[in-house]
DNA sequence: CATATTGGTAAGTTATGACTTACCGTAAGT
DNA sequence: ACTTACGGTAAGTCATAACTTACCAATATG
């Protein structure tokens, strides 16, 4: 039921946007917010949520805290889409398509 | 870009109840509203969300609407995900794994 | 032809969540 | 030790979107 997180997390696009800027390389809040348009605490907010969606982790370094990519949450969503991609559905997906061309 | 929406269409947890309950098979707004807690007026804004992220499509039938899965917001969204598997980011991966190891 | 089914759309209400400012604790630097 | 930098949390505001009821159009049925 992870993936339940992962879509809510990442269906806001400003928390799309964070999650995509540590894609790069793993950044501090500092760092993240200076390249988005709204306040550091609403990027400290937005990055609470990415890391419950097990999307990002954090390495505390003395002052700052290192955010980075975790893949935890990216497989959750990643297991929930293949659940779809079964032989059922390909075979139901025919179906569709076959529907489609006869319109 | 078309991710976007399929995110933001599978957050709400009615839209995906919805949404996986045509994963059996293709189905008419009535059936569906009587699946849900919500009210069949609330079913069809949520399908009309689902179609416009091509998560799912319709068939007219006389009367009645039959809604089906459509594969293809599935497959943008995969092909997000798939961005983020790159080897790049499995090296980057295998480094936050092993600085968590070492915690 | 009249009535019932089916389902989309409009309008209005309400709850949620994304944002702000203010504040506080902790670590670094001087 | 004092001050600055970093970042999390609290409290409050506001916009959005998920829901409702009411209504209407179109097809099916008797």
């Amino acid at each position: 039921m992870a993936y339940v997180e992962v879509f809510a997390a990442l269906a806001d696009p400003t928390r799309r946007h964070i999650f995509e800027a540590l894609r790069e390389q793993p950044k501090t809040v500092g760092e993240l917010a200076a390249g988005q348009t709204v306040s550091r605490p609403a990027v400290s907010q937005h990055l609470k949520v990415l890391e419950s969606a097990r999307l990002v982790s954090v390495e505390p370094q003395g002052n700052r805290r290192l955010y980075l990519i975790k893949r935890d949450g990216l497989d959750d969503l990643r297991q929930y889409l293949e659940s779809f991609w079964s032989d059922a559905l390909t075979a139901y997906g025919a179906e569709i398509t076959r529907r489609m061309e006869n319109n």
